[in-house]
DNA sequence: ATGTATATTTCATTGTATTGAAGTAGTCTG
DNA sequence: CAGACTACTTCAATACAATGAAATATACAT
């Protein structure tokens, strides 16, 4: 097998992966993929998320209420402008997700001990790497459009 | 950073490059992910496309002709079982398709240069199992549906 | 041949998410 | 303090894809 093709596969199952998590969630795909940037990106306001999905104002009111209502996030009014609202990931609703990633955490860690030192040097290398190329190639289609 | 960590970055930017492909190809998600199917097994049945993506029958009717309208996909009545309508990948809307992916292609190439035998045997290693550990974790995220 | 089963399509309906306009509340400038 | 601006929400209209039932065409069995 060679490297496009694995490469295909890698992403199919990747993707494939994420969609069994959002449907474990009881979220579409783009639901889960907010959430997924809401919790990374720690709590931000409507307007950054509205941004960032490059959906309008009110879908964002939607997609929050959603998220709120399954109790993946909460609403907490900006301090510093209360015009805003920040959306925080709400961790007390991330058992759920915990459970859900544990597994994978442990198979991939098993996984890791078969490589020595130089080994996981170059996997690690090639992740980052991979990682640098998708972004590029993401933002080159992206770009003209 | 740790393996966690990098895990789910690289499945993001995968993720994001999809839909960024979907996006230039005129595609949702979804019809982006039935284009991945037939292209990648072959001409196969509307009712094979059906238990694939756990869609009605309609559903895929609906999801063809869309996919057909784009100019990516063929309707080929099966000369064994003239009721059967086998969806085919048109290769002659391909070359949208090969441009998005042959950057990719030569920015991959460019970075395997950097390793030697044993290391691509290690990361060759790393991905088949990741493929698989991905696999196992989406089947146990579906079973108990 | 006849009848039953299968594969896909068509159509009307439903569900769900997005849009755009108007409304509300809060901030900032002069 | 007044006026202009910004951030979000509400609501009605719209777009889109999925569903389920009925229709069409073909295959298979007796």
């Amino acid at each position: 097998m060679d490297g496009a093709e694995l490469g295909w596969e890698l992403s199919t199952a990747v993707v494939l992966f994420h969609e069994a998590v959002a449907r474990r969630l009881g979220l579409n795909a783009a639901d889960h993929k907010a959430l997924g940037i809401i919790t990374r990106n720690g709590p931000l306001p409507a307007g950054a998320l509205a941004a960032e999905l490059r959906l309008g104002a009110s879908a964002i009111t939607a997609l929050v209420d959603r998220l709120e209502r399954a109790g993946y996030v909460r609403r907490v009014t900006d301090p510093g402008d209360r015009r805003r609202v920040l959306v925080c990931a709400d961790t007390s609703g991330a058992p759920d997700l915990g459970a859900i990633f544990a597994d994978l955490g442990r198979e991939m860690s098993a996984l890791m001990t078969k490589y020595d030192e130089r080994e996981l040097a170059a996997i690690g290398d090639y992740v980052v790497n991979t990682i640098a190329v998708l972004k590029a190639q993401t933002a080159r289609l992206s770009e003209s459009e």
